[in-house]
DNA sequence: GCGGTAGAACTACCACGGTAGTTGTCGGAC
DNA sequence: GTCCGACAACTACCGTGGTAGTTCTACCGC
């Protein structure tokens, strides 16, 4: 069930990948560049690191590595949302999701439409016992 | 606006500290002890980070010191919640909160609830301007 | 064939969370 | 007055995210 916490910068390379499906260092570099201006060294660095630590594998073609992620954002989402709410919300989800209102970054008729959303059917299982 | 990012350990003494209004470098021990076991020593340097760092202050009583938070966890929920949500769902807060439902962390009852609530008319300031 | 270049690998560094030992000090008990 | 105990201060150390320079290597074009 393993416990995934991603760093600013190796999420941003992840959304990278679980967009793309794959991309090389250069293409992450490249996604990447206008927003953080980092050396092209930086994220290959991190590309290893995120290698070692399991959650990308990589796979020559030619001279260069094409990398993907190993896990789903789901999987990082899940298990850094529940660090975020045990640690700041006591494991409270009510709470966040009141927190996200006052905060403004969700608006009521969003939930309105969220909740109606829910109750059109879409909605009953609970089998988020995992993937992939 | 200050950008708060505190870790488990620092959330889990900001946590004693909110909740007790102050405490001493003891109490916190005391409090976390059970949970995760560490050296009071452990504590106190953790507590003179945080000093360091702005989010607590403390005075003297006789000889030991009674800490207290300068921030409130409002702020900090902000900042933090903020950060993920940036992260890991691009700033849509609704996606959280559907991951939420999704997770199984909130359900749709309770979501039902705090739109009644809202409605209720308990709503309406949105001044979180920023604050202290 | 040779040199340049692209890209991977290796190495290095800083900051910081987390963890704790060691040292210093001050006040209270005898 | 002296010693002990409580507690703060200081110092240290590890892991890891983040950042990047330097080196190595292999291919491509002339």
């Amino acid at each position: 069930m393993a416990d995934y916490e991603l760093g600013d910068l190796q999420l941003a390379i992840m959304a990278v990948l679980w967009e793309r499906g794959e991309a090389t260092t250069n293409d992450v570099h490249t996604a990447l560049h206008p927003s953080r201006g980092l050396a092209p060294t930086t994220i290959a660095t991190m590309l290893q690191k995120l290698e070692k630590k399991g959650v990308v594998t990589h796979r020559a073609e030619g001279r260069q590595f094409v990398y993907s992620a190993t896990i789903a954002r789901e999987d990082v989402r899940r298990s850094m949302v529940g660090a975020l709410l045990d640690r700041l919300f006591q494991g409270d989800g009510t709470a966040l999701v009141n927190h996200l209102l006052e905060a403004g970054d969700v608006d009521a008729d969003e939930l309105r439409r969220l909740k109606a959303q829910i109750q059109s059917g879409k909605r009953g299982r609970k089998s988020h016992g995992d993937a992939r």
